[in-house]
DNA sequence: TCAGGAAAGTGAACGGTGTAAACCGTAAAC
DNA sequence: GTTTACGGTTTACACCGTTCACTTTCCTGA
């Protein structure tokens, strides 16, 4: 409260330090090497202790560059829906879906240190904010703007289990629920579920746990979409969405 | 070919100490420490180099435990479909899924090994034939003996995209396949879809990106079941299903 | 039976990792 | 202008995977 100064000098030269442990963080993730102390250190002519002044652990340097690194993709998925109509609510969610799915598999590494690092027990709740910060607050929000727009209808509080209906009352992600009427968190519902169905196909793509073949083609992807789509009242307009999602994989690949 | 000779004392005594590398991995791993060759070894009482007598390297290892840890978890989702009726397709795949649900949340360090250490280029045939052998044999089995009493509908190979349908014509993956007719190979694609599906819910799970009470509860897995069955011809046999895969949640909890 | 040889294991060493402690100059703060 | 604290270095420790040279042991073939 009250006046915010400006920041110092030294504030400003700390804030660009930071910076530049990101940036270096993620040119070596970018050539392929290991993502260590004592290398983001060397890069950045410097020796590994001194970025103990910055991190407290090498676990909190992979959490700083994991969230960055993700609010860095995200303004790629956000713009791959601005290329489409600001009021195609099914179409902008289905594009950026799709963007990020081809960012996981052309940067396995960098997904796997947002999204396949266990959460650590400890500092549980800052994580799960950490974790879906950027990209899942673009998705919810555009599940959200969707909603807002056709009210396809969304499981009742009443149907929901209890465990589901308390989670969905008291979000522990930062979802966009702000301003959601408790008759509405139905919708919240099915931001899990849909979130869950996006990171099953792609976990299991970048893993390589499947047929390349079916990994090469998206063919796994688009099934699970064309699955999904119908909880959104989506089911009629799936023939476009299609072919909207098939131009993205292939030009990427 | 020929006669296949006894093995020699030498090679018994060989095949002991793979049994106690992999022991004592399991071990380590379930004592929550870290797997490496030191900490094997000195299990051992052996010293670290002597262990490339035995792997070429660290990710051999590693290879080889999480191997015979899938190998060994999949007798016990065997051992959870056996309380159930010989003919009782449907509740023996769903009590073994479950069971592999509630092993990888018991177990997430050997989880993450097994299904979640990314596939090598190199080595990656024979990778694939590891990941999906023990556990993902059992499953399809399963769901190939479902499919054998019930032949519930499956995709005819028409309607599958190109590059499916050479996949489930010629299967990288060991899948139970052996004399299923070309007109029957959708069915690969329903093990496939399944797969997907239970590997997104339990990896979501396992490394917590998900609301705890959500996990706790295990809702999103019976939610995830019940979008899935369906496709299984299941749909008028999910009340009962629904019980005893919850039966399974809650006594393991 | 005995010599030869392969297999198994040891010790030391190299380069790498995260992390802790002691120390120091310099730049900000009073 | 003195004091303080920040940002950095050096050194060190305990691990890690891996290689190499060496020894011991046991099996095999003549």
């Amino acid at each position: 409260m009250g006046t915010l100064r400006e920041p110092t000098r030294r504030e400003r030269q700390r804030e660009a330090t930071y910076d530049e442990i990101v940036r270096a963080s993620r040119e070596l993730l970018a050539e392929g090497a290991e993502l260590s102390l004592r290398a983001v250190a060397a890069r950045m002519g410097v020796t590994a202790p001194a970025l103990y002044r910055y991190v407290a652990s090498y676990q909190e340097l992979v959490d700083l560059v994991a969230y960055e690194i993700d609010k860095a993709a995200t303004i790629g998925f956000r713009a791959a829906a601005d290329e489409l109509p600001e009021d195609d609510y099914a179409g902008r969610l289905l594009v950026s879906t799709t963007a990020f799915r081809q960012w996981a598999l052309a940067s396995p590494r960098e997904f796997g240190l947002v999204f396949a690092n266990p959460v650590a027990d400890a500092a549980c709740v800052r994580r799960e904010q950490l974790t879906l910060a950027s990209s899942g607050h673009l998705l919810t929000g555009q599940m959200r703007a969707l909603w807002e727009h056709t009210h396809h209808p969304i499981p009742s509080l009443e149907e929901l289990p209890a465990a589901v209906r308390e989670s969905v009352l008291d979000p522990v992600i930062p979802a966009e629920v702000e301003g959601l009427a408790p008759a509405e968190r139905g919708l919240v519902w099915l931001y899990m579920q849909g979130w869950t169905q996006l990171y099953g196909v792609v976990a299991l793509e970048v893993f390589g746990h499947m047929d390349p073949r079916v990994i090469e083609s998206g063919e796994m992807f688009v099934d699970t979409l064309r699955h999904f789509v119908p909880r959104l009242g989506l089911a009629d307009d799936w023939p476009r969405l299609e072919r909207l999602v098939r131009e993205r994989l292939a030009s990427a690949q």
